[in-house]
DNA sequence: CCAGACGTTGTT
DNA sequence: GTCTGG
DNA sequence: CCAGACGTTGTT
DNA sequence: GTCTGG
């Protein structure tokens, strides 16, 4: 693993096992390229966009998303756009419908089973961290319109990259943004699967496979 | 020009 | 740092 | 995003 | 209703 300015003993260690209910401000994974070299790097960064300008960790929970049709012109995202690109591994994600009698949360994920990666934007922030302090790598998540399949849930969902799009999408030294942009589209209909699951995943402390496991829903709870 | 914000989601 | 609003 | 809190006094 | 914390 590797985290820029950072040696290897270094590196703080994401919590053991898997994550089953990941809040924002949290260290998650985040797969950079470091520079020309193309070696890719497995990162930890914050989950919510500290830009280098940050003198408040506040500023990373109003980050945790970023449009894809406007961030390469957001103050707040442009220059990682540019430049610092970044592949977050998921093997799913969760989003709440509005039903007659409430909400109700999903599980979204790879039809197929697979770790997927969804396209990101990082940062590197100096003015956070202390005088001798590594600086604080952060990331958010880019969105786009929902597929068919996950338009029944939410309009919106996470960018999705096909392993074929990845080099470019890392590779720091591409800036072109027409075409950066066209790579960020809805998935394939057919990628993902939804499964209604527990509310317990409102709450980030359940961080645990109750998160996961499909509920049955009444009559009652029909999408709108 | 300077000052102030810098974002997304969903608005049951 | 860079954009928007006034 | 959701869950949970939601304050004041006095302070270089 | 709106803000903060995770």
């Amino acid at each position: 693993m590797f985290l820029p300015h950072l040696s290897p003993d270094e590196i703080p260690e994401l919590p053991s096992g898997p994550r089953y209910n990941i809040a924002p401000t949290q260290l998650i994974a985040t797969v950079v390229q470091k520079d020309a070299a193309r070696d890719r790097q497995l990162a930890l960064a914050r989950w919510g966009l500290l830009p280098s300008w940050a003198e408040d960790f506040a500023i990373g929970a109003r980050m945790i998303n970023a449009r894809s049709e406007t961030a390469d012109s957001k103050p707040s995202f442009k220059n990682s756009f540019l430049s610092r690109r970044c592949l977050i591994p998921a093997d799913g994600y969760y989003e709440w419908a509005k039903t007659n009698v409430g909400k109700q949360p999903y599980l979204i994920e790879p039809s197929d089973g697979s770790v997927a990666a969804m396209a990101g934007l990082w940062s590197v922030n100096k003015k956070l961290a202390g005088a001798d302090e590594p600086p604080i790598v952060s990331c958010t998540i880019l969105t786009t319109l929902s597929n068919q399949t996950t338009s029944e849930i939410h309009d919106r969902m996470p960018v999705f990259l096909d392993s074929d799009q990845y080099e470019r999408w890392l590779s720091p030294e591409f800036r072109d943004v027409d075409v950066l942009k066209s790579m960020l589209r809805p998935a394939a209909d057919d990628k993902l699967k939804t499964t209604p699951v527990s509310a317990r995943v409102g709450n980030v402390w359940n961080d645990d496979s109750g998160c996961v496991a499909p509920v049955t829903l009444t009559n009652q709870q029909s999408l709108f």
